[in-house]
DNA sequence: GCGACAG
DNA sequence: ATCTTGTCGC
């Protein structure tokens, strides 16, 4: 996949931060996509004592969830970690993982924040901007805002909201376990994307395109292999 | 000044 | 994110 960024990276905060609020008037909330037929989850980790950051990707077709591609890319660690600049500091490797696919996903789910961010620029919101695709942020906890109370029944979702602005959903992707912030990242709305992230999770807490990511990177299990879904019994894995 | 704080 | 054993619950 063919990826142009014309963007230069911030060596500090200040011009980190500089860089979020020129791009923040780019990000768009409101559905702008032709159809979605492949979706693709990224992972980020690292190795070496932090020296080295690690990005893995896999594109998953909709909706039987079935693999088609993956990828993997390492690059030197250059930004520290400061919450609410996490891009700064995971993107050029996920750039890289981009990169290698032979395919275009239609639709990326990211780790972390989408508009529901300081400056309304998380990770998923600024690759988005960066590729101009369909992006949605999907955190396993909260960066900023505040919420009533959460249903504890599978699907059911409440606002998140920071200065009287409604910037995600806290929502219960699985009954009984702690809720996924989910929020807007580029070129969707909050309701698409909420919707996009339950049919991407028919069984735990967090998507699949996020959990076959991780094992890609992290050798943590079987990857079921490719051309084959990932829920159809191909796990094995809770046996050992 | 004192907490909070995606991964 | 990463370091790590046992433990609680469906």
């Amino acid at each position: 996949m063919k990826i142009d960024v014309s963007d230069t990276w911030p060596q500090d905060t200040g011009g980190a931060i500089a860089i979020q609020n020129r791009l923040r008037s780019q990000v768009i909330t409101t559905d702008q996509f032709a159809a979605i037929t492949t979706v693709a989850g990224i992972d980020a980790g690292f190795e070496q004592d932090g020296t080295i950051t690690r990005a893995a990707v896999v594109v998953l077709q909709l909706p039987e969830l079935t693999l088609l591609e993956q990828a993997i890319a390492y690059r030197p660690t250059t930004f520290p970690y400061v919450p609410s600049l996490l891009s700064f500091r995971e993107m050029p490797t996920v750039l890289d993982a981009l990169k290698q696919l032979t395919l275009e996903p239609d639709l990326i789910l990211c780790d972390g924040a989408g508009i529901a961010h300081p400056r309304r620029l998380g990770i998923a919101s600024h690759l988005g901007v960066l590729m101009d695709k369909p992006t949605i942020g999907v955190a396993k906890s909260r960066l900023l805002g505040t919420h009533g109370e959460l249903p504890a029944d599978k699907g059911a979702w409440v606002p998140l909201m920071d200065r009287g602005e409604r910037i995600g959903a806290v929502l219960r992707s699985r009954t009984g376990t702690k809720p996924l912030f989910v929020s807007a990242g580029h070129r969707i709305s909050l309701e698409t994307a909420v919707d996009y992230v339950l049919q991407c999770t028919p069984k735990y807490r967090l998507p699949e395109t996020t959990r076959l990511a991780d094992r890609l990177a992290s050798n943590r299990g079987p990857m079921p292999s490719v051309g084959t879904s990932a829920t159809d019994g191909t796990e094995q894995m809770e046996l050992f």
